[in-house]
DNA sequence: AAACCTTACGAAAACGGTTTCGTGTTGAAA
DNA sequence: TTTCAACACGAAACCGTTTTCGTAAGGTTT
């Protein structure tokens, strides 16, 4: 184990000066050809390498990225994170990555953590809890400090800084309009609470889809699960509470289309005879599911590497611009057994 | 946009000097109550946090733990950082995630990124490729810079460190016996190439099993899955091939069972009565399968938890101690639809 | 009144680098 | 010969903290 080496040590050693050292090995020309090899040989052999600590400092830069994640074990989730690890890695940018847990509390605190000056600039897809209070002080407070936030899938209005999103309402405009091609009269939706903007979004765009062919928004066929009791019970109760059932399901996640599925199975129905399915996310439960899933893809690593991108260029601006961005990330339809067309 | 406040800036406006307002913010008793409270409240009415980088290098700790992980997108390396995240945060510990994508090089890149300082420690899951090659190296330059290592569940012994794994051969062990239980005497298993180590001792679970039985292991019922061309393809021609089909599978993972599960369906056999299924990791596809699959489950909460505690009390001790941990966590086996007895 | 403690603060070093500026030595131009 | 630029290197400041040590002022012992 031989201790790390650092400048100081080479200079000695060499019986020149530290700025020696450092120049030389940043190769700058004001050093002789020939001490410069030397020196780097030197290093070189002793496997020197800059203490990271002090060039940040010296730099005020860390180039550490931080990310705060309402969840881990969440495939849309981990397909983002995935996606922002690939940007920063391209980017030379290494991330930390926080979870909340969908809580308030935890999302303040990592928010706090992460702005004493150990990143570069914050990724936040907001926390449920956060959002149902509607308290997003602590995200102001980021400005203060002069640290870039871009906030991802989960944002709110309140909050003035750069965005993306999937574009939610035109995912349930699409799902719904297909399930209406296929010849689908009485399509469920099983959504979220109001205020996860993303269920909210895709509902609008379920409903658009159905007025812009004149139809009527039959308020007994949405549906939202919220996540504080068991969600099969829910949507079994649910559903068996319909006195005519749905031709057709929409689930804003996979486990609710995964849910939904099941339930339509123990009732003997034919998937998609007589109902039809689509979720959201197109993780495994879809690919493997049988019949496979049909799905609204979302392209989360996509989606992951485009906020990095806007956050890296943000970082890299000096002028703290008011034009903040709002990007919109277009969805897939991948059709699948669960839909597949009946004539 | 207050640009952010030092020391010094304190310093100057109350006219004192650094250590003072340093001493006071740490209430250190050197400095009179007077002046601390004065120094106290200023600093609070500007929103004073001590730079974290400057704190870094002061102490020579980062409190951040380095971890590289083969992906992020599948359920148990997801539960592994979810349990690796909570443990590091409770004793206020950072967490920065990289990705080697299973590649041996980008393992090495990120290792070398890790251990210039920028972390305290550093988790690993080793690379198949890096385990396929069988190259270490990178491993060993750790020790010189004296950065302590966990190894989990993708481990070599050819490196010297502390390790945690799943009780891989006992799962494949306990499987197998179960199946044998409910009556299954052609016991397939889909397994990974042998360098993977944990395949290959699932797959000597499984021999074991069979062997303490009196039954002779059949060759031909254990299937390496590589990873390098359609995986669907090759179970399929695999079972397609089989003169007489077996009345069990495990597959080693959640897709070779989720997989399986298809072939299985599509060749209109039924499942449990006439295939058995059992799959490890009990992500979203086994609770979601029809049949809900049974599953080895391996607990990746639990290990990312252990192993960062395992990684956080090397980097206390200050004596590099030679007597490296090996913690092996069991496994457990939840029985769901897949193979539910039939007498 | 001399010697000694406390108390309360500041100066400076340290962490490990980079960078600006200064300076002694050369060699070439005037 | 003088002047000046180029070259090659070192000194010192700097990034933002903590911490050791020094010390002046005042109080307490003898």
């Amino acid at each position: 184990m031989k201790a790390k080496i650092t400048l100081k040590d080479i200079a000695k050693e060499l019986e020149v000066s530290t700025s020696t050292v450092s120049k030389a090995l940043n190769d700058s020309n004001e050093i002789s050809l020939e001490l410069r090899e030397k020196i780097k040989a030197f290093a070189d052999f002793y496997h020197y390498r800059p203490n990271m600590t002090a060039l940040k400092l010296r730099n005020k830069k860390t180039m550490i990225i931080g990310v705060i994640i309402p969840e881990i074990v969440h495939h849309f989730f981990s397909e983002i994170i995935s996606g922002i690890e690939k940007m920063a890695n391209g980017r030379s940018y290494n991330v930390m990555v926080c979870v909340s847990s969908e809580s308030y509390e935890k999302e303040k605190l990592n928010l706090a953590m992460l702005s004493n000056g150990s990143v570069d600039g914050v990724l936040v897809s907001i926390a449920k809890e956060t959002l149902e209070l509607g308290n997003f002080d602590h995200f102001k407070e980021l400005a203060d400090y002069n640290i870039p936030l871009v906030l991802f899938d989960r944002v709110s209005d309140e909050v003035n800084c750069d965005k993306i999103v999937v574009d939610d309402e035109g995912a349930g405009y699409k799902a719904t309009n297909y399930l209406m091609d296929i010849g689908r009269k009485r399509i469920c939706i099983l959504s979220t609470p109001d205020h996860v903007n993303v269920g909210a979004l895709r509902g609008l765009g379920y409903k658009k889809a159905i007025e812009e062919r004149g139809g009527q928004v039959d308020d007994r066929l949405l549906f939202r699960v919220n996540d504080k009791t068991d969600l099969t019970l829910q949507i079994q109760t649910y559903l068996n509470s319909l006195e005519v059932w749905p031709d057709a399901i929409i689930g804003v996640n996979e486990i609710f289309a995964a849910i939904a599925m099941k339930v339509v199975k123990e009732r003997k129905l034919k998937i998609p005879e007589d109902v039809a399915i689509i979720g959201f996310t197109d993780g495994l439960i879809s690919q493997f599911s049988t019949p496979a899933m049909s799905t609204i893809v979302q392209h989360g690593f996509m989606m992951g590497e485009q906020a990095t991108a806007m956050l890296l260029d943000r970082i890299q601006k000096k002028e703290p611009e008011i034009n903040y961005e709002y990007k919109v990330i277009s969805t897939d339809l991948k059709i699948r057994e669960s839909t597949e067309k009946i004539e």
